[in-house]
DNA sequence: CTGAATTTTCAGTAATTTGTGAAAATTGTA
DNA sequence: TACAATTTTCACAAATTACTGAAAATTCAG
């Protein structure tokens, strides 16, 4: 599959930012040819589009299925498997958004649990411990946010992005709001 | 300086972590280290603490500080540069917000800016033109959050996560709201 | 069931990232 | 200003991560 300039520019910038997204190089790349192409692709495209090798392909696949990223379907008489992103882009956020939080948080929060259970053994413990409960707590609630995120529609999660610097006045009004 | 066992698994933890954090496992221990221990540390002092060389040390406390991550301080009597972190928890989490949204996002915003300026040469650049739009106005309202996230103090920060899943209720009587 | 098409696995290699010690640069005090 | 203390830099080494081709496994049409 031959790929357009432009296509292929923001492929390549994909591939730099992969690693900063906690991908890497190849799945960045791989992503952003799959949600910028409108027909679903299959692996022998995507290696010929990026000039990787089959197997590396494979692996990437392997990976982007286990964030959620992509959606398999089957073209009538043709026996290859095809790939393609979703096409809400908000659904997208919300699966990496919510895949990110799987391993970037839960496993921390279970860590700071564990170090709460213990006894500390002296006072930088004690000081130890304050941090950490005050860590977990940020942390859980930022785990309700993913969730509750995770339950709205597009439309919602949009509305709420675009509240933007809105969100301070709706604050400072909310008492006011649920009580009546 | 020696390190309690509570500490040093955390320190584990947070090296583990590191990595996923768009951080390192050496910049992950040093934070950790850092953000638990009450008095601030020397670089010799981390150097002991997690038995790596001083040069390593010199050159993560650089990126530390491009992180905005730590404080230095001066002890008196005492030549060499000490370090700590904030102790208000909402404000390292306010940085580290910001400082990842300068990595992770404004150069694709730029990226994408430059893309929509081309002119699509046929209809798979249009689609992939369409797909860039809506990222870029996805991130767009992402910085404007995070600016506003800037300015909010920890105590408001607090309230608006704690919000949970009260986001929704709130969303829905949002324009009752405000235009009363 | 068979076998061709397709996908996956994996050991070895290549590329990238991280860590070190020695030397250079900077700092601050006497 | 001189110099000892401290920090930073950097070339090289070590460790980690990513990529490939070949072989194994799986899938499915006939």
């Amino acid at each position: 599959m031959k790929i357009t300039p432009m296509t292929q520019s923001l492929v390549l910038h994909f591939g730099e930012m992969g690693s900063r997204w906690g991908l890497n190089r190849t799945l960045g790349q791989m992503y952003a040819v799959i949600v910028l192409t409108e027909a679903p692709l299959n692996a022998d495209q995507i290696s010929e589009a990026l000039q990787i090798s089959r197997s590396n392909v494979s692996m990437g696949l392997k990976e982007l299925k286990s964030w959620n990223l992509i959606k398999l379907q089957h073209i009538p008489g043709d026996r290859k498997e095809y790939f393609s992103a979703p096409s809400d882009i908000w659904e997208i956020t919300r699966t990496l958004v919510v895949e990110r939080r799987k391993r970037e948080l839960d496993p921390t929060l279970s860590t700071l649990r564990d170090a709460l259970m213990e006894q500390p053994s002296n006072e930088s413990d004690e000081y130890a411990q304050v941090r950490v409960q005050q860590m977990h707590d940020l942390m859980e609630m930022v785990t309700l946010w993913t969730n509750e995120m995770q339950g709205m529609s597009s439309e919602k999660l949009s509305a709420l992005l675009k509240l933007g610097e809105g969100i301070s006045k709706i604050l400072d009004v909310k008492d006011k709001l649920l009580l009546r």
